[in-house]
DNA sequence: ATTATTTATGATAATTTTGTCCGAATTAAG
DNA sequence: CTTAATTCGGACAAAATTATCATAAATAAT
């Protein structure tokens, strides 16, 4: 579904969310290890969400990633998704075809707007706070 | 979503099971032009269909792909994709979790199932006699 | 200022997926 | 029986993705 770079993507913005909510900032090796993910390749990555905007990088010592308290309920599944990823998830066609729409659709087009809408729905309706939360109360897991 | 390997699966099925309800027989040179992908590459993936029972086919001179007309209408798409995908699509966990499941689950695991169940029925309740039916009218397309 | 710590960046490597090539095997037709 | 058409199968190649390594840049603390 996802690339490896999206849902490393996912698992370290969860994790830094739940942190920042304890105010801690955390740095590139401590979110690899949490999330069991390679550690420069997180970097990269995290790079890139720095640069969306979707966290806040600090070098030097006592440095590392953090997102705004604020932010944190505000940043939905889809922005980090989008980040990664881009809107080929939302735009692409389910058989790869350029040119797929309503209008010269692919065999499966159709019924493949149905699910791609609530895909699209569901990531937008969930914030990096309600995956955060449910870390917290020890509900979900990020490794294993 | 899917690989390009079962985009072009399944696009071959369709154009393979359009041209069996006329009792035709296709080759893979005429399959792989109508569906605008590799030839050599359609290849590999005919022969697994064929391996799984999807479609059948026959060497020589007039040999080529086709599919029983009674079972055009029994053969769903779910059936393609786990022919070329395997489980991967309704098993595995959106961040990549060996083990993820109700009892625990990856932060995202609850919201996942919903939208995998739905194309899991989307994939199980579409059958090649319906892809098929739309390109024989001109509704849909398999190119472009 | 120097040092230690941390992210940023670019080069490179490994792996997976996608794609190509070519000869072998099979079969229908002459 | 020979030939031509076709799928089968394995080796190989190219491209994309994932992962590693080394070094630069930034910054806090001393």
């Amino acid at each position: 579904m996802f690339s490896k770079a999206c849902e490393y993507g996912i698992k370290a913005s969860t994790y830094i969310a739940l942190q920042s909510l304890q105010d801690r900032r955390v740095s590139l090796n401590e979110i690899a290890k949490e999330i069991g993910s390679p550690t420069a390749f997180t970097a990269k990555i995290l790079h890139q969400l720095a640069k969306n905007h979707i966290l806040d990088s600090t070098k030097g010592p006592a440095g590392g990633f953090q997102i705004p308290e604020a932010r944190i309920d505000t940043i939905k599944l889809s922005d980090i998704v989008f980040a990664i990823d881009g809107d080929s998830i939302y735009e692409s066609c389910g058989l790869g075809l350029d040119k797929c729409n309503a209008n010269k659709p692919c065999p499966v087009h159709n019924k493949f707007v149905v699910i791609r809408d609530e895909l699209k729905q569901m990531l937008q309706n969930t914030s990096l706070f309600e995956l955060a939360a449910g870390l917290e109360v020890g509900r979900t897991y990020l490794k294993r």
